[in-house]
DNA sequence: CTTCCGATCTTCT
DNA sequence: GAAGATCGGAAGC
Protein backbone atom coordinates (compact mmCIF):
# COMPACT_ATOMS: atom_id res chain seq x y z
CA UNK A 1 0.00 0.00 0.00
CA UNK A 2 2.79 2.01 0.23
CA UNK A 3 2.49 4.36 -3.35
CA UNK A 4 -1.19 4.87 -2.34
CA UNK A 5 -0.08 7.00 0.74
CA UNK A 6 0.60 10.38 0.63
CA UNK A 7 4.11 12.19 1.16
CA UNK A 8 3.52 12.53 4.76
CA UNK A 9 4.32 15.75 6.73
CA UNK A 10 7.93 15.56 7.14
CA UNK A 11 8.55 15.35 3.77
CA UNK A 12 7.64 19.56 3.33
CA UNK A 13 9.12 19.97 6.81
CA UNK A 14 12.30 21.19 5.37
CA UNK A 15 14.24 23.92 3.82
CA UNK A 16 11.59 24.96 0.86
CA UNK A 17 14.99 24.64 -1.30
CA UNK A 18 15.35 21.11 -0.61
CA UNK A 19 11.71 20.21 -0.63
CA UNK A 20 11.11 22.29 -4.12
CA UNK A 21 13.40 19.71 -6.68
CA UNK A 22 12.67 16.52 -4.38
CA UNK A 23 8.68 17.64 -5.31
CA UNK A 24 9.61 16.87 -9.42
CA UNK A 25 8.37 13.55 -10.46
CA UNK A 26 5.71 13.35 -7.78
CA UNK A 27 1.84 13.04 -8.31
CA UNK A 28 -1.04 15.56 -7.10
CA UNK A 29 -4.26 13.38 -6.97
CA UNK A 30 -7.41 15.02 -6.97
CA UNK A 31 -10.43 12.66 -6.46
CA UNK A 32 -14.44 14.51 -7.40
CA UNK A 33 -17.13 13.01 -7.70
CA UNK A 34 -16.59 13.54 -11.38
CA UNK A 35 -13.61 10.51 -11.56
CA UNK A 36 -9.78 10.92 -10.83
CA UNK A 37 -7.31 13.28 -12.14
CA UNK A 38 -3.20 13.07 -11.30
CA UNK A 39 -0.77 15.14 -12.62
CA UNK A 40 2.92 13.89 -12.57
CA UNK A 41 4.91 17.30 -11.39
CA UNK A 42 7.66 18.41 -14.16
CA UNK A 43 7.89 21.81 -13.10
CA UNK A 44 7.58 23.67 -9.32
CA UNK A 45 8.89 27.22 -7.88
CA UNK A 46 10.35 27.94 -4.64
CA UNK A 47 9.00 31.11 -2.52
CA UNK A 48 10.97 31.67 0.57
CA UNK A 49 8.67 33.34 2.86
CA UNK A 50 9.03 36.62 4.36
CA UNK A 51 12.80 36.97 3.09
CA UNK A 52 11.81 36.26 -0.71
CA UNK A 53 10.61 39.71 -2.41
CA UNK A 54 9.04 37.19 -4.72
CA UNK A 55 7.04 35.73 -2.32
CA UNK A 56 3.30 36.40 -1.37
CA UNK A 57 4.48 36.37 1.96
CA UNK A 58 7.48 38.64 1.62
CA UNK A 59 5.00 41.74 3.60
CA UNK A 60 3.87 39.14 6.12
CA UNK A 61 0.86 37.84 7.02
CA UNK A 62 -2.97 38.76 5.00
CA UNK A 63 -5.53 37.41 5.50
CA UNK A 64 -4.68 35.59 1.77
CA UNK A 65 -1.54 34.00 2.35
CA UNK A 66 -2.03 33.09 6.22
CA UNK A 67 -2.03 29.42 4.82
CA UNK A 68 1.64 30.04 3.69
CA UNK A 69 2.18 30.42 7.48
CA UNK A 70 0.80 27.70 8.71
CA UNK A 71 1.63 23.76 9.31
CA UNK A 72 3.91 21.88 6.11
CA UNK A 73 1.96 19.70 3.46
CA UNK A 74 -1.00 21.88 3.35
CA UNK A 75 -2.50 23.64 0.27
CA UNK A 76 -1.67 27.38 -0.38
CA UNK A 77 -4.40 28.30 -3.01
CA UNK A 78 -4.40 31.99 -4.67
CA UNK A 79 -6.15 33.45 -7.19
CA UNK A 80 -4.49 35.73 -9.38
CA UNK A 81 -5.43 37.86 -12.90
CA UNK A 82 -8.92 37.68 -11.77
CA UNK A 83 -9.29 34.98 -13.40
CA UNK A 84 -6.82 32.04 -12.61
CA UNK A 85 -6.13 29.39 -9.35
CA UNK A 86 -2.50 28.45 -8.48
CA UNK A 87 -1.35 26.21 -5.83
CA UNK A 88 0.99 25.72 -3.75
CA UNK A 89 2.72 23.32 -1.11
CA UNK A 90 3.65 25.01 2.34
CA UNK A 91 6.94 23.98 3.24
CA UNK A 92 9.11 24.21 6.44
CA UNK A 93 8.16 24.67 10.39
CA UNK A 94 5.29 27.04 11.08
CA UNK A 95 5.92 30.53 10.65
CA UNK A 96 8.31 30.62 8.13
CA UNK A 97 5.68 30.47 5.40
CA UNK A 98 8.01 28.88 2.78
CA UNK A 99 6.00 27.37 -0.52
CA UNK A 100 6.52 25.87 -3.70
CA UNK A 101 4.12 26.75 -6.19
CA UNK A 102 3.35 23.86 -8.26
CA UNK A 103 3.76 25.07 -11.76
CA UNK A 104 3.32 22.19 -14.57
CA UNK A 105 2.73 18.22 -15.09
CA UNK A 106 1.73 14.98 -16.91
CA UNK A 107 -1.66 13.91 -16.58
CA UNK A 108 -0.90 10.46 -16.09
CA UNK A 109 -4.84 9.54 -14.41
CA UNK A 110 -7.83 10.52 -15.79
CA UNK A 111 -6.92 12.23 -18.95
CA UNK A 112 -10.49 11.83 -20.40
CA UNK A 113 -11.91 14.55 -17.31
CA UNK A 114 -8.87 16.72 -17.49
CA UNK A 115 -9.43 17.39 -21.25
CA UNK A 116 -13.04 18.04 -20.54
CA UNK A 117 -11.72 20.31 -18.07
CA UNK A 118 -9.50 21.75 -20.07
CA UNK A 119 -11.49 22.08 -23.37
CA UNK A 120 -9.27 24.97 -25.50
CA UNK A 121 -6.25 22.74 -24.60
CA UNK A 122 -5.16 21.11 -28.45
CA UNK A 123 -2.54 18.74 -27.33
CA UNK A 124 -1.87 16.19 -24.22
CA UNK A 125 0.81 18.29 -23.29
CA UNK A 126 -1.01 21.48 -22.86
CA UNK A 127 -3.42 20.11 -20.23
CA UNK A 128 -1.49 20.81 -17.21
CA UNK A 129 0.86 23.14 -18.93
CA UNK A 130 1.59 25.67 -16.56
CA UNK A 131 -0.05 26.65 -13.05
CA UNK A 132 -3.44 27.91 -13.79
CA UNK A 133 -4.15 24.99 -16.27
CA UNK A 134 -2.99 22.38 -13.77
CA UNK A 135 -5.61 23.53 -11.24
CA UNK A 136 -7.81 23.43 -13.68
CA UNK A 137 -7.26 20.00 -14.92
CA UNK A 138 -7.38 18.91 -11.61
CA UNK A 139 -10.37 20.60 -10.48
CA UNK A 140 -8.67 22.43 -7.96
CA UNK A 141 -10.11 25.70 -6.30
CA UNK A 142 -10.52 28.22 -3.22
CA UNK A 143 -12.44 24.99 -1.99
CA UNK A 144 -8.84 23.69 -0.95
CA UNK A 145 -7.01 26.64 0.21
CA UNK A 146 -5.51 25.06 3.95
CA UNK A 147 -6.45 21.59 3.11
CA UNK A 148 -4.06 19.23 3.97
CA UNK A 149 -2.35 17.01 1.28
CA UNK A 150 -0.50 14.95 3.78
CA UNK A 151 -3.97 13.51 5.01
CA UNK A 152 -4.89 10.28 3.42
CA UNK A 153 -8.69 10.54 3.79
CA UNK A 154 -8.46 13.94 1.58
CA UNK A 155 -9.63 13.96 -2.21
CA UNK A 156 -6.39 16.42 -2.76
CA UNK A 157 -3.26 14.49 -2.11
CA UNK A 158 0.80 14.31 -2.94
CA UNK A 159 1.62 10.61 -4.02
CA UNK A 160 5.28 9.43 -4.11
CA UNK A 161 5.06 8.64 -7.42
CA UNK A 162 5.97 5.31 -9.64
CA UNK A 163 9.22 4.00 -10.50
CA UNK A 164 12.40 5.34 -9.71
CA UNK A 165 13.34 9.06 -8.46
CA UNK A 166 14.60 11.15 -11.72
CA UNK A 167 18.22 11.46 -12.26
CA UNK A 168 19.63 14.17 -11.34
CA UNK A 169 20.96 14.44 -14.97
CA UNK A 170 18.01 15.88 -16.44
CA UNK A 171 16.87 18.26 -13.07
CA UNK A 172 17.53 22.20 -14.33
CA UNK A 173 16.80 25.32 -12.38
CA UNK A 174 16.80 28.70 -13.12
CA UNK A 175 14.78 32.17 -12.42
CA UNK A 176 11.14 31.88 -11.77
CA UNK A 177 8.24 32.56 -14.28
CA UNK A 178 6.58 35.98 -14.24
CA UNK A 179 9.01 37.24 -10.80
CA UNK A 180 9.81 40.84 -11.00
CA UNK A 181 11.77 42.93 -8.77
CA UNK A 182 14.65 41.77 -6.41
CA UNK A 183 13.55 38.18 -6.73
CA UNK A 184 13.35 38.14 -9.94
CA UNK A 185 17.27 36.53 -10.39
CA UNK A 186 16.97 33.82 -7.90
CA UNK A 187 16.96 30.43 -9.57
CA UNK A 188 14.45 28.64 -7.56
CA UNK A 189 12.44 27.32 -10.15
CA UNK A 190 13.32 23.50 -11.25
CA UNK A 191 12.09 21.53 -13.95
CA UNK A 192 12.94 18.38 -15.41
CA UNK A 193 14.80 18.28 -18.46
CA UNK A 194 13.08 17.24 -22.30
CA UNK A 195 9.24 16.97 -20.84
CA UNK A 196 6.98 18.49 -22.77
CA UNK A 197 4.66 20.04 -19.85
CA UNK A 198 7.13 22.27 -18.74
CA UNK A 199 5.80 25.99 -19.15
CA UNK A 200 7.58 28.41 -21.25
CA UNK A 201 9.39 30.70 -19.72
CA UNK A 202 8.19 34.27 -19.29
CA UNK A 203 9.46 37.15 -17.33
CA UNK A 204 7.85 39.45 -15.59
CA UNK A 205 5.95 42.11 -17.52
CA UNK A 206 4.64 45.45 -17.14
CA UNK A 207 1.11 46.43 -18.17
CA UNK A 208 1.77 49.59 -17.97
CA UNK A 209 1.91 51.41 -21.56
CA UNK A 210 4.96 53.17 -22.26
CA UNK A 211 4.80 57.16 -22.10
CA UNK A 212 4.65 58.88 -25.13
CA UNK A 213 6.80 62.03 -23.86
CA UNK A 214 9.38 59.36 -22.50
CA UNK A 215 11.03 57.90 -26.20
CA UNK A 216 11.20 54.07 -26.81
CA UNK A 217 13.78 52.59 -24.77
CA UNK A 218 12.70 49.37 -23.98
CA UNK A 219 9.91 50.51 -21.46
CA UNK A 220 9.01 46.96 -20.37
CA UNK A 221 12.79 46.07 -19.69
CA UNK A 222 11.98 42.72 -20.64
CA UNK A 223 14.62 40.63 -22.43
CA UNK A 224 13.55 37.92 -24.75
CA UNK A 225 15.05 34.36 -24.56
CA UNK A 226 13.95 30.67 -24.75
CA UNK A 227 12.45 28.94 -22.26
CA UNK A 228 15.24 27.51 -19.96
CA UNK A 229 16.92 30.88 -20.16
CA UNK A 230 19.23 31.07 -17.29
CA UNK A 231 18.94 27.40 -16.91
CA UNK A 232 21.55 25.29 -14.96
CA UNK A 233 22.39 21.90 -13.50
CA UNK A 234 21.67 21.53 -9.89
C1' DC B 1 7.47 28.57 -33.88
C1' DT B 2 7.25 33.62 -31.51
C1' DT B 3 5.40 38.08 -29.95
C1' DC B 4 1.74 41.06 -28.66
C1' DC B 5 -2.24 42.19 -26.12
C1' DG B 6 -6.77 42.11 -23.78
C1' DA B 7 -9.55 39.79 -20.26
C1' DT B 8 -10.89 40.21 -15.44
C1' DC B 9 -11.13 41.17 -10.35
C1' DT B 10 -8.88 40.34 -5.84
C1' DT B 11 -5.55 42.09 -2.97
C1' DC B 12 -2.96 45.32 -0.71
C1' DT B 13 -1.04 50.13 -0.77
C1' DG C 1 -5.60 52.99 -7.65
C1' DA C 2 -2.35 49.73 -9.52
C1' DA C 3 -0.32 45.47 -9.93
C1' DG C 4 -0.51 40.77 -10.39
C1' DA C 5 3.59 33.54 -9.14
C1' DT C 6 -1.62 33.73 -16.27
C1' DC C 7 -3.93 32.36 -20.37
C1' DG C 8 -5.64 32.19 -25.10
C1' DG C 9 -6.32 34.28 -29.52
C1' DA C 10 -4.48 36.92 -33.30
C1' DA C 11 -0.91 38.23 -36.05
C1' DG C 12 3.89 37.90 -37.57
C1' DC C 13 8.12 34.88 -39.14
Amino acid sequence: MGTTDPLPRDFYDRPVLEVAPDLIGRVVRHTSPEGPVAVRLTEVEAYAGERDPGSHAFRGRTPRNAVMFGPAGHVYVYFTYGMHWCMNLVCGPPGQASAVLVRAGEVVEGEDLARVRRATARSARELARGPARLTVALGVGRQYDGADATDAASSLVVLPGDGPRPGPDRLRRGPRVGVAGEGAAAPWRFWLDGEPTVSAYRPAVSRRRPDPSSGRLDPTGRPAGPDQRGATSP
